[in-house]
DNA sequence: GTCTATATTGTGATAGAC
DNA sequence: GTCTATCACAATATAGAC
């Protein structure tokens, strides 16, 4: 498989296209022939870079996770403490959304997962699992440092907390959308920890 | 347009599968193929009941929404109070998610939103309003009656914590598909709850 | 890296027989 | 209400020229 780091520029356009029409329209909702369209080639140029549909978007999600870690990576050298490390998470819901609605590209795939190929399904699962764990250990940390609601072990758990801060962003921008509505995912995200933060 | 409560019994099947259909693989996921495949007829049947897919998915949408708010009128009359019909509210959301994973079809259609023809777009944003009304009521209801963090017309607001919730339990589907995990959206509901009841 | 041309299959939709 | 036959078009994908 094709690594995210060590692609081309026309393919890495390809990439960009694709990522873009996913949050948009997701996974049973984009072509090739869209891809192709909007970077003014033809369908079977795709197909060059990237021989099935199932690997383009296998590298799209490599990609989206790897800039996700780095962000969080930014966000551990930046700020100190728990409460602004929660909104630090926020805010890149609320710029992705902010962007004409987009979605979290595994927000999306999440919800399509049941048609997705087996490699992209194990990429979402790892996306996942990389946010709830990083959110659990700030979580965790704000409860030891008595920022956050609970002791070190008690209720609500960290993992429990990271949870559902993660659910509520997820799902801040499905709703938003499905209402139309322009309510950013850090309003959610506020309401959420005027309750959590002590 | 069709109004679902006065269709045959062979079109109420093409809903019941339509309607399952679309919360396993979305509006985009799904085709009038798979519909009469797994009825056992051919696809031009189930044109001659819905004569375009905007128009069935329409009627699906209608249909589940109408059959919410008549289980939002049971909570009121099952339950009392805040705490009570919140957590039934919740308990809607886990028996979708435990039969195999199934979304609430608005949150699946809420993703889909910008591949949607304008009617079922519509339809959606009518669930949502719906739910989040509701919710408002309940915790309005909770925060005079004492039970729920905060004062009527204080922070944090009462319209707030329903838009929180609401997120929360339709996130709790989505990222619990991502996830490819059992964890019920009950979970989620009772951490957010835990915060949030006094 | 991009193109034209083509194969194959799927999709929403219609016409008309039973 | 269901069927066969058919249409127009879009989808993923391949072969081979430039």
């Amino acid at each position: 498989m094709k690594h995210f780091a060590d692609i081309t520029s026309a393919a890495e356009r390809v990439v960009d296209v694709a990522e873009d029409l996913m949050q948009q329209h997701g996974f049973n909702g984009f072509s090739y022939d869209d891809v192709a369209g909007r970077i003014g080639i033809k369908k079977p140029s795709i197909h060059h870079h990237f021989a099935t549909k199932s690997e383009l978007v296998t590298v799209v999600v490599q990609r989206y996770t790897h800039r996700v870690r780095e962000y969080l990576l930014a966000i551990d050298g930046q700020h100190g403490d728990a409460p602004a490390r929660l909104r630090a998470y926020a805010a890149m819901f609320e710029r992705t959304y902010d962007r004409e609605r987009r979605l979290c590209l595994c927000g999306m795939l999440g919800a399509e997962l049941e048609t997705l190929p087996e490699q992209v399904a194990g990429e979402v699962k790892r996306f996942f699992k990389i946010n709830a764990d990083w959110l659990g250990e700030v979580f965790a940390e704000g409860q030891a440092a008595g920022t956050v609601v609970g002791k070190p072990g008690g209720k609500p758990g960290a993992a429990n907390l990271a949870d559902a801060y993660l659910c509520a962003l997820e799902g801040a921008m499905v709703v938003g959308r499905g209402m139309r509505s322009d309510r950013s995912p850090a309003l959610v995200a506020e309401t959420f920890l005027s309750t959590v933060l002590t």
